[in-house]
DNA sequence: AGACTCCGTGTTTACGTAAACATGGCGAAG
DNA sequence: CTTCGCCATGTTTACGTAAACACGGAGTCT
C-alpha cells in the first residue's frame, strides 16, 4: 500500500485495461515476477504471490490474451468449421466438442460454412488460419476430399466424419456396425428383405451406412431392393416413403437418419399403413424426438460425448507433440429398440 | 527475384511462419508498406502493391493475428455464451449468430455453460474476457439477472432472451405475440379455454409465454386453468401430458414448445384421444419434424435469423461506436396452424 | 571454512503488427 | 522560378507478455 494508484478507474468505459506493469508496480515487485503468479510458476515466495494476487484483484487485471499468443505462438483456442447447426448430429458434435475442449483449457472458435463449395471451405480456411486457432477441426466436410484442396500443412487438423483415406487423423462413430445393427435386427425379426433410404450421396456416414446395409444383407443372402436418397430432411424422406408406398412387398424400412424416418413415417399412415404391424421402420441418431413419436422410432444412437473427447484429445496431442496419427478412430454405437419395429405380418 | 529467399520451407512441420518482414525483405519494400497493402490503404502504388502482393504469395504470408489485437486492441471476434445447443431454440440462434457475424466479418468464439449456477456463468465470462472477444452475446441467461453478478464493465454485451430490465441491450422473439395469437387461434376455433404446458419457471422466454396465455384468457373472458410446468424436453412434455388426460374437458393444450408438444401428444395417443377431433395440440418454435408428425404440429415458427441479424449489428455498434442503448428489441413471430388443431368436439 | 547449488527475484529482449512521425520528390499555384 | 503541399514510402516506437539470462543470498557438501 504505497499509494501508487495511478489510475484507480472505477466502471468508466475503457480507461485502458490495467497491465502486468501496473500490478507490478502496485505490489512492489517486477512484472516478470507477476508473469510467474499468473503463470502459476513455482519459484515465487509465497507472501509475495499474495501480495501480487491482492494487486491483481484491486486493479481487476486480466491477462492480455494477444499479447500472451505472440509471445508464447499458442492461442488455446481451436477453430471449428461446420456445416451449419441444422442437423442434430452436427449440433451435437459442435456442442460436445465445444465442452470436451473447454475442460480441456481450449476455447473455441467456431465457423459456419453456408455451402459446400470448395471456395466456400477455403475461406472457412483461410479465416480460421488468419485468425488465430492451434488447430482446426473440421465436421462432416466430403468436400475436403478434393485433391485439388490444399490446406495449409502448418496447422493440425482433425476430421470428424470424412473420409478415411485422408492424412488427417479422424474420429467418427461406427456407422457400418449401427447400419447392420439395424439390418440384423429387421432381419432377425423375420422381414425378408429391409428397404434403405440412404443420406446425400457425398455424404461419407451416408455412404458407409448404405454399404454396411447392403453387405450385411449380402451376408444373409436377402434380396437387396433398390436404395433410395433422401437429403436428411423429413421432407426428403416423406417423398421415398410416397415412393415406398407404392411398391409392393415393403415391410421393413431403414432410413439413414431419425428426421428421413420421420418422413417415412408420415407417408406410410397417410397411405394408410399401420406401424409397425404392417411396416416396420428404423432411423439413425436418436434424436430426442424419437422416444415420444407415436409410436416410438427404433434408432441407433451415436455416442457424440466420446467422439468429441477422442477429437479434442487427438487435436491437443497433435497440438503439443507435434506427432499427426493419420489413424481413424471409430466408436460404437447402440441400437435402441422401441415400438416402431416388429415381426412382418403374415401371409 | 533477388533470390534471397532463406528459408522457402516446403510442407515442412513448422519452420516458423513468415512475417511481414520477410515478405518486405522479398518485395524490396519496407515492412510498413506491407502492413498498408494487408490493410488496403489507398496510399501505396498499384506496382508496388502487386510486388508485394507476389511476395506474399510466394511466402505464404499471412498476419499474425495476435500481433495485430495487441496494436489495435480490437480482436474482430464476438464472444457468445450459450447453456448448451441441445434445445432447438439455442441451436439455430448460435448457428444464425455465427453466419451473422461472419457476415460482419467476426469470428465467433462459444463457450457452452455446462449448469446454469452463477459460478459457471461467471466463469465463461472470465474465460471470455480472458480470451480476446470484443464483445459477448448471451443467450438465454437468466442466472444473469442476479444482482450479485458483476459482469466486466469493460466489455459489450447483447442478450438474446433475457430480462426487459437489465442494463445491456436485448434481442429476442416478441413471446407475447406468439402466445396470443396461439391462444387467440385456438379460442377462435371454438374452444372454451386453453391449457397450459409452461417451460421451466426460471426461463423469461417461458415466463413471458405463460403471462400472454393468461391474458389472452382474461380478455377472452375464458377460464383460466391451472397451468402445467415442464424442462421444454419431451419427456417432461408427456408427464404433464398424462397429467391432463385426467383432467375433463381438456380440449386444447397450449405447449411452450414443439418437443413437449410431442410429448403431450404421445400422452393423449396412448389414452386413446384422438388430434386434433378430441384435442387440439399447439407448440411453439417450428422445428422441423414438426410438419412431418402424425398429424403435423400447429406452432409458432421464430425467425432467428432476423433476431441474429439485429443481434450482431448491435453488438457491432456498441463495438465501434461505444454506445449501448440499453432498449429491447422484439421479432415477430408467425402462426403455423397444421393438423393438430381443429374445433372442439361437439358435446 | 570454502566452493557449489539452488531459489527467489530482477533485467533485457523478442514476438509481429500498426500508429505516428519523417523524408524526398514532384506538380500546382503564385 | 520559387514555395507549398501532397503522395508514396521509410523509420521509429509502443503494444503486453514470457523466455533467457543475470544475480545475490542462503543452505549443503566435503
Amino acid at each position: 500500500m504505497d499509494g501508487a494508484t495511478q489510475k484507480p478507474a472505477a466502471g468508466r468505459r475503457s480507461p485502458k485495461r490495467p497491465s502486468m506493469a501496473d500490478v507490478a508496480a502496485m505490489a512492489g515487485v517486477s512484472s516478470q515476477t507477476v508473469s510467474r503468479v499468473v503463470n502459476n510458476r513455482s519459484n515465487v515466495e509465497e507472501e509475495t504471490r499474495q501480495r501480487v494476487l491482492s494487486a491483481m484483484r484491486v486493479l481487476g487485471y486480466r491477462p492480455n490474451t494477444a499479447a500472451r499468443a505472440l509471445v508464447t505462438g499458442q492461442f488455446r483456442t481451436l477453430g471449428l468449421i461446420s456445416f451449419g447447426l441444422g442437423s442434430f448430429g452436427n449440433a451435437r458434435t459442435v456442442d460436445a466438442v465445444t465442452k470436451a475442449a473447454q475442460r480441456a483449457g481450449y476455447t473455441v472458435n467456431m465457423i459456419a460454412v453456408e455451402s459446400q463449395t470448395e471456395r466456400a471451405v477455403h475461406e472457412a480456411f483461410d479465416q480460421l488460419t488468419v485468425q488465430a486457432v492451434d488447430g482446426i477441426v473440421v465436421i462432416e466436410a466430403q468436400i475436403l476430399d478434393t485433391p485439388a484442396l490444399r490446406l495449409p500443412p502448418d496447422v493440425p487438423v482433425v476430421m470428424a466424419d470424412g473420409d478415411v483415406s485422408l492424412r488427417h487423423p479422424m474420429v467418427d462413430t461406427d456407422q457400418a456396425l449401427g447400419a447392420r445393427l439395424v439390418t440384423r435386427h429387421l432381419l432377425d425379426l423375420g422381414h425378408e428383405t429391409v428397404w434403405h433410404v440412404a443420406g446425400p450421396e457425398d455424404s461419407y456416414a451416408a455412404r458407409r451406412r448404405a454399404e454396411s446395409w447392403h453387405a450385411t444383407l449380402k451376408e444373409a443372402d436377402a434380396a437387396v431392393p433398390q436404395m433410395l436418397f433422401g437429403d436428411w430432411t423429413a421432407a426428403s424422406g416423406y417423398e421415398a416413403g410416397r415412393v415406398l408406398t407404392r411398391r409392393p412387398g415393403v415391410t421393413a424400412v431403414f432410413a439413414a437418419n431419425d428426421q428421413m424416418a420421420l418422413g417415412v413415417m408420415r407417408a406410410m399412415i397417410q397411405a394408410g399403413r399401420r406401424i409397425p404391424e404392417d411396416v416396420s421402420i428404423v432411423g439413425f441418431d436418436d434424436i430426442e424426438e424419437s422416444a415420444y413419436l407415436s409410436p416410438s422410432l427404433t434408432t441407433v444412437r451415436q455416442d457424440f460425448d466420446v467422439v468429441a473427447e477422442r477429437i479434442v484429445s487427438l487435436m491437443i496431442d497433435q497440438i503439443e507433440t507435434g506427432t499427426a496419427p493419420a489413424a481413424t478412430t471409430f466408436v460404437a454405437p447402440q441400437l435402441i429398440v422401441r415400438e416402431s419395429t416388429s415381426a412382418p405380418p403374415t401371409g
